[in-house]
RNA sequence: CGCGGGAUGGAGCAGCCAGGUAGCUCGUCAGGCUCAUAACCUGAAGGUCGUAGGUUCAAAUCCUACUCCCGCAACCA
């Protein structure tokens, strides 16, 4: 079973641009999972706990409970216009997450893993939390911008994450595949470096926060959100689970043979996920051989600058999807950028890659492979004469495209795996005109040749369809209807083999699947 | 000496980990084709791979130093 999981993301706004893309590539890469034949479980969800909810609701007037479930619903349809497709919806207020929480929480305790300390320090009453030296300026003093900055005593529950972080270091260094990619890792240990000797507050008391999953042992104390959001990963996959629950068996979901996969944001890794999460997870008695694998994607940028709401360079997927269309959404969000780097957000290069590789290049060699056929063999596909040198290479650019889409899609490289596919079609449409079966069909003895050739591309595009699937399935439903070969959006992978098309098949009209974006200004101009 | 990422033809990127003729997309210029979504194909121009050293038969790739850009409080993937 492969096991995938994205952060779940803060009901504090409105869905932007990264979250979008965070929720395509987590779709993209459990749909080629299943086009590979493996069974796969795809959870996401929400966050809806914490000091920042609990204060945004309060400016809005309205209750915590209320305003999560405006926000959820924002998420909610953007996931459903964007056609991703989850197996689990996670959310921090659900009853069951709450139980599990808890639940951890107490065996923590138990087990010696937890203890009450007084802190006292610094205090921003504005900002309602405690600042360390990192908090002050060159001078030496708390800016303006914390307010009034009190001396404060305050209890609460803390996590012995010190004893867990030599382990974590030797786990990190002994494990090549618990970072992705690579280089964050070295980060990582860096902070570790840095971090290592001090515990984890878990608490937040009441009279501050009122908005979380309360210490079941400690009623005036509610859990610190990443402890109780974190937890989501195992919660909603039946951790700890009632039987009753309507959750899925935890021990087929987190397994040894291929450990889960959470994909999170760059920003998140360091504390969040790679030190407090590893290490709540051994401290709950989790092997090294369980521990998920971290898979840490870049940032879109908005013209080389960081996209903030305070800079209010925010990009609207919805709106995207709705201008330019879902198909060309996706395909940019998983083609224009290398997974772990970070990318510029152009539109432009949105309707570039659209229109260059899906309507011109793609898009049209279905076109002019399925009127051709039409027009020159009724529809009719065969296998005509004997292969030529052209047709063994076509032959050979297919399995070595599939290859090389299969290898990138390993490694969560969708965008390398797109260009495999690119490559595959270019080399089609060379072909086609090389081969000019609109020459070969004014020669009647040419039929077999022809056939032969229009067998080639149709068959070509077969398989490019099913390749396709994963990032764009409506499309490649399309597709393979035009083909008149409705299981390609039932194979696998491996079932690619030259020959998907029967001798004798009728394929069906063809029709446009990616009509080109035009955009209002770009139309010329009557003169 | 805080940490990490980046610097590759006009633009955007890949290649670097496992050194061996510099690659992709867009753009530009010239040509061809007509089955096709004015799509497709061919050819050309354009790069001393940030700078300076070093290792090597050989460096974009490894090592050292330096320069510049971007992140590292919060919103936030």
């Amino acid at each position: 079973m492969f096991y995938l999981t994205t952060a779940i993301d803060y009901t504090n706004g409105s869905p932007h641009i990264g979250h979008a893309y965070e929720k395509v590539l987590a779709d993209v890469i459990t749909r080629y999972r299943r086009l590979r034949g493996d069974e796969a479980f795809f959870l996401t969800g929400v966050d809806q706990h914490g000091q920042k909810v609990q204060q945004t609701a309060e400016k809005e007037g309205v209750n915590p409970a209320t305003f999560v479930k405006r926000t959820t619903k924002k998420f909610l349809n953007l996931w459903e216009k964007l056609d991703v497709k989850y197996d689990g919806w996670a959310e921090t207020i659900d009853p069951r997450h709450k139980a599990c929480v808890q639940a951890i929480l107490t065996t923590l305790k138990d087990q010696g893993q937890l203890y009450k300390h007084a802190h006292s320090g610094h205090y921003s009453v504005r900002q309602e939390q405690f600042l360390s030296d990192r908090d002050r300026d060159e001078s030496g003093e708390f800016g303006p911008e914390w307010g009034e900055v009190v001396e404060l005593k305050e209890e609460n529950w803390y996590f012995k994450l010190s004893d867990h972080t030599d382990w974590l270091k030797s786990y990190l260094e002994a494990t090549a595949d618990a970072i992705i990619p690579s280089f964050r890792k070295s980060e990582l240990l860096n902070a570790l470096e840095r971090n290592s000797g001090t515990d984890l507050c878990i608490s937040r008391p009441k009279e501050r926060l009122r908005w979380g999953i309360e210490i079941p042992f400690d009623p005036d104390f509610v859990t610190y959100v990443w402890f109780d959001a974190l937890i989501n990963y195992i919660s909603f996959a039946g951790y700890r689970a009632a039987p009753d629950a309507d959750l899925p068996d935890f021990s087929s979901l987190w397994t040894t043979d291929e450990r889960p996969v959470h994909i999170i944001g760059k920003d998140i890794l360091v504390p969040a996920h790679g030190i407090y999460w590893l290490c709540m997870l051994h401290a709950m008695g989790f092997a090294d051989a369980e521990m998920p694998r971290l898979l840490v994607h870049g940032w879109w940028n908005i013209r080389g600058e960081k996209m903030s709401k305070s800079l209010g360079n925010i990009v609207d997927p919805a709106e995207l999807a709705e201008k330019f269309g879902v198909e060309a959404l996706r395909y940019y969000l998983v083609r224009d950028i290398v997974t772990g780097k970070d990318s510029d957000f152009d539109v432009e290069r949105l309707i570039m890659l659209y229109n260059t590789e899906l309507a011109n290049e793609l898009g049209n060699l279905c076109n002019r492979a399925l009127n051709m056929s039409q027009r020159f063999t009724e529809g009719v596909i065969t296998r005509g004469g004997i292969f030529s040198d052209e047709d063994l290479a076509l032959q050979t650019s297919l399995a070595e495209s599939t290859e090389a889409y299969r290898t990138a899609m390993d490694e969560f490289d969708v965008s390398k795996g797109l260009e495999a596919l690119s490559r595959h079609v270019v080399h089609c449409n060379q072909y086609a005109e090389r081969m000019k079966p609109w020459e070969l069909n004014k020669d009647p003895e040419k039929k077999d040749r022809l056939a032969t050739v229009l067998q080639h591309l149709a068959e070509s595009v077969a398989h490019c369809t099913v390749m396709l699937s994963p990032v764009l399935p409506e499309a490649a439903a399309k597709l393979a209807a035009q083909l008149n070969l409705p299981f390609l959006t039932e194979l696998s992978l491996s079932d690619l083999h030259w020959g998907l098309l029967p001798e004798g098949h009728t394929i069906g009209k063809p029709k446009p699947v990616f009509p080109k974006i035009v955009l209002d200004e770009e139309k010329p101009e009557v003169k």
